[in-house]
DNA sequence: TTACTAGTACGTACTAGTTAGTCCTAATTA
DNA sequence: TAATTAGGACTAACTAGTACGTACTAGTAA
């Protein structure tokens, strides 16, 4: 492993543990193990770290988390829905809800003071919101999910719910918020 | 005004505007136009005056915000609802979008690392999301909200989604997310 | 030759918090 | 009445530590 992802590998974790300001560019290196001079020398300034870090979070997340659930064509929109739940619940249950959303962190705690930071994530959410979205679509025209609710509309609260329901479940360092809010939204989706 | 209540005020603002970390005792008291060591006459720590700065918030929300709208019962449950809707987007575009949830905002940094702010947190989001739940207890048997939705349940999801769709707001600087959502909601509760 | 790495020292700015002591008022005491 | 004491409110100067970032030397490996 080179250098440089020894740094975005610890940053990422660190970043995502303690939020970007509290993570310090020593603290870095110290346990990547590697100099100063060398992180200077991969990485212009901390907020490049940042933001290398964010995009690498991103694409993970699609990958490997959207990828595998919501973004799963092989399953049905509801199946892709239900198992997008379980699998954000089972991921915070590992971490005893102690982190919250990589991505809500980011938001509150940068989102007003660093323009760069919050557009990515501002394209991010719009991305995700737009696959929940397609979801919705694709269930209601299947006859999976009610056409009560315009898919345009409740994707953002879908998503707007899950972001509140994990920083609550953080908050609470309980899963249920999450685990009951989600239930309930699958069953208002459900229902005819 | 004392010092000590100039210190409250300036802190009050700068630790909503800009975060409970970012805001040093040095330009509390700089703004403030004190000394240090009047600072440390009047507070402990810094945490101290988080604290304290904390309790007033919650204090001044529940008078002001929630008191004229969610807990004014010269409403009935559905107007007492959407005038706490309404409320919170008029403040909100105040300050375009700027700032979010003060309680969100504290509950997303600190609540990982401070177990006391933490606790202070959970406890009066209990508190909120209780008197949404009467509210929503009230409106049902009134015949104002359909009985589709349980109260312990739904009051879980609309103090979750007021949580991120401010925080959304926050990061898209547009009102649309809570003011789409929050109209959505209420929707979901008058249908029969 | 170019990319990469280590080490060390440093600069500047900022952080929370401490120290020792001043000023003033009000109560107490001779 | 006059001297003394106690304590609240306050201040300038300081400590000790951390932050990001830079400068410079020196070395390694493809």
């Amino acid at each position: 492993m080179t250098n440089k992802d020894k740094i975005l590998k610890v940053a990422y974790r660190l970043i995502y543990e303690k939020g970007y300001e509290d993570t310090s560019v020593d603290e870095i290196i110290s346990r990547a193990g590697i100099s100063k001079s060398n992180f200077y020398y991969h990485f212009k300034t901390k907020q490049d770290l940042g933001l290398s870090v964010l995009e690498l979070r991103i694409n993970s997340y699609v990958k490997d988390i959207l990828g595998s659930t919501l973004l799963n064509f092989r399953l049905s929109p509801l199946e892709r829905l239900d198992s997008f739940y379980n699998k954000v619940i089972s991921v915070h249950e590992e971490n005893k809800c102690r982190y919250g959303c990589p991505f809500g962190n980011l938001a509150a705690e940068l989102s007003a003071k660093n323009s760069i930071f919050r557009r990515k994530l501002e394209d991010f959410f719009i991305y995700w919101q737009q696959q929940i979205e397609d979801c919705l679509n694709e269930g209601i025209s299947l006859g999976q999910f009610s056409d009560r609710h315009r898919p345009e509309i409740f994707s953002g609260i879908i998503l707007s719910h899950l972001q509140g329901a994990v920083l609550m479940s953080k908050t609470f360092m309980n899963i249920n918020p999450l685990r009951r809010g989600s239930k309930e939204i699958i069953n208002l989706l459900k229902a005819a």
